[in-house]
DNA sequence: AAGTGGTCTAGACCACGGA
DNA sequence: CCGTGGTCTAGACCACTTC
């Protein structure tokens, strides 16, 4: 069932939680490491391999491999997809177009997509439901440097977001969350009270270096929580 | 410089990002992109490997591999270790220990640690400040069943996260990010309006399915921002 | 100079799962 | 059944880094 590479990690990484080889140790090289299993030295490499991907060793040639002194705490985070979160809650998702223009982005935004002055870009403005009640306030710009097609699309029916993961994938993203006080507008859309905590996710998306969209995200504080889970 | 699985991977990428390989495509099987690129199989094997890892192609035994159709966006987020992120901007870390007892932990931490009704655990409560202004609240609990000799430890010089890594790699996280109100005493020892919004990060830490310690940190919302970076 | 990790080959066996 | 991916071997060459 398991591979023989999987099996020795895992033993590996027994060795370091237990504490038989504490942070900083140095670990036998992969000749030897091979005899001891009675592998061959790539499929020792393979299972050192997973252990550099989760930060626990580090390695370097000659110097040696030891158990590494500070865990990068990197664990992998999900943003749930509006409509895949809600309905795997079993509630009932719908989304309502707010607002849809072609506009001059402001000079943050105007950078990110690379546009010269003056330059535009597309604009949606939404608000997503569970259940009829407000779950997501939705902001996002488009490029259509890098998307012209967005331009005819009608983003009444299909979101934006199940639009534009259909016609590119994404390679690089970047979040920013935030903790922020409702201002008016937000908190009506929201129907939460003006000035209360809201919790603020702010999308970069890229393809291939060319920047695709941004967005604003904001939950109420109450209904929404991020969960991150990080298997050794 | 670049591996050749590298390259492959890439040049595999570029496929998929330009559109050529739409999602829910068929991909060439390994042998005939082996064949393609002049490597043998097990190195394409590789850079296959890496797509799969980012989410972006499925692979079925005899079905073969697809451009996967939903992408699953996960990105990976690096929870800053207090003292470094401060550092690192070129602010002066300190901490303050504001409290410290073995008592019996409420319901939901002894959950998590597998406690019997009764049992103690260790309580931490502490001030990070950057530049002498509050930067982070912690409150945290640290399982003696796991961790007997926490006990005995002054935290005073060393935080209790800089002391717990270094005892014990943690194998497994996860993490709760929320919005919320600060309450009375948090908004006093944050030094900010009582209601105004914090970012809270609640982490559980196992080590080999032991928990280690459970922890809840709060930010004060305006001064705090949590990024994360996912590079294809 | 020499040890260590990083990669690749050529070939092989096998498990899975669609037809 | 039998094509496909998953893994492993035995051996090799090379790059990097410390000695």
């Amino acid at each position: 069932m398991a591979a023989r590479y999987q099996v020795i990690r895992d033993d590996l990484l027994g060795r370091i939680t237990s504490g038989a080889w504490a942070p900083g140790a140095a670990i036998p090289n992969e000749a030897a490491l091979a005899a001891e299993f009675g592998v061959t030295r790539p499929t020792v490499s393979r299972a050192l391999r997973g252990l550099v991907d989760r930060g626990l060793i580090e390695r370097k040639r000659k110097a040696g491999s030891r158990v590494a002194l500070h865990r990068t705490p990197v664990t992998s985070m999900r943003v749930p997809v509006v409509r895949e979160e809600i309905e795997a809650r079993g509630g009932t998702y719908s989304h309502l177009l707010l607002g849809r223009d072609i506009a001059v982005p402001p000079d943050s935004i105007r950078a990110i997509f690379g546009l010269a002055r003056g330059d535009t870009a597309l604009r949606l403005r939404s608000l997503h439901f569970d259940n009829s009640q407000p779950y997501q306030l939705e902001d996002r710009w488009i490029s259509l440097a890098t998307l012209p097609n967005a331009a005819a699309q009608d983003f009444a029916a299909t979101s934006a977001n199940e639009w534009l993961v259909r016609q590119v994938p994404y390679t690089q993203a970047e979040h920013v969350l935030r903790a922020e006080a409702a201002g008016a507008g937000e908190a009506a859309a929201l129907k939460v009270a003006c000035g209360s905590p809201v919790f603020v996710i702010e999308r970069t998306t890229w393809s291939d270096n060319a920047a695709i969209t941004w967005v604003r995200l904001v939950h109420p504080g109450a209904g929404f929580r991020l969960v991150s889970r990080d298997d050794g």
